[in-house]
DNA sequence: GCAATAATTAGAATAATTCTAAAAAAGGGC
DNA sequence: GCCCTTTTTTAGAATTATTCTAATTATTGC
């Protein structure tokens, strides 16, 4: 519920950069999504998000996740059909999906990894972005 | 409108394997996909099975795309939250996705790199697919 | 051909997300 | 601190892709 000045600074900044206003609705969503790095949905932003402020809305959380995603500050993760999901860490990294569980693991990627797939493009290719999804069984659900 | 004889017999194994029946509308849509692979979204799909066959619903191209999807003729393919794109390319291969043109051109992938994408797996993680979507520009849309 | 089973169909229902327009909050100048 | 302008929040309606439902039609094995 509380945000760490680094990140509150960190906030603060990207908005004023992107010449949005800081709102308290804003840093409670990113705090609520620094906390639990599970890559919640929307739904779930929203349920975490009123239990430090009961008075936002749905639509709030949609738009001030829209923001920060804007601002480079988080990212979204979509699996298939489901419901995008959001994910504050920045590094360079993928996305496991166990089909066991329904848990979403980070999975760090080394960037002489992303290079190869840079690569691999056709001539007159340019990715400005890579979006990786395993699917399968991660080690918690493994016989 | 008409499906190879080749691919009519993959048709009618994979569904009698999965003790499914042949019909008409499955047929149909198999070589709808077939005949144009630029991925097209149910909707397209629907526009252009009605052509040959006026009389099948989007329900149908539904199921019929499921079906196809369950017995491994085709695979669907999501670009964020765009609708489901359809894909009877069955190779290893990636997206990419252009943002100026809206174009999805397929990737081929080595295997190796697949193989290296696996390696970088935590300890006891194992994964029985991998999505990789680009997204950028792609040579028409190139300066 | 006939019964049993599976597939197709039209239309209703669902669910995530986006839109709308009114109310509230922020920020800058005084 | 107060006023004005602009931005943000909000509740609820609208949208859109997809799935569900229940009735009709087609397929298969006998
Ligand atoms: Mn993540
Ligand atoms: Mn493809
Ligand atoms: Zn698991
Ligand atoms: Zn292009």
């Amino acid at each position: 519920m509380n945000l760490a000045p680094e990140y509150k600074a960190r906030l603060d900044e990207a908005l004023e950069h992107s010449g949005q206003r800081s709102t308290k609705q804003r840093e409670h969503i990113f705090s609520v999504l620094l906390e639990k790095r599970d890559h919640p949905t929307a739904d779930e932003v929203y349920a975490r998000a009123r239990e430090g402020m009961p008075s936002i809305s749905l639509a709030t959380v949609y738009n001030c996740l829209e923001t920060l995603i804007e601002t480079s500050l988080i990212r979204q993760v979509n699996f298939e059909r489901e419901p995008t999901r959001y994910c504050p860490n920045l590094t360079n990294h993928a996305h496991f999906y166990c089909r066991e569980s329904g848990e979403i693991v980070d999975i760090e990627l080394p960037d002489e990894l992303i290079g190869q797939l840079m690569a691999v493009l056709p001539e007159g290719f340019s990715a400005s972005h890579i979006d990786i999804a395993y699917d399968g069984k991660c080690n918690c659900c493994h016989d």
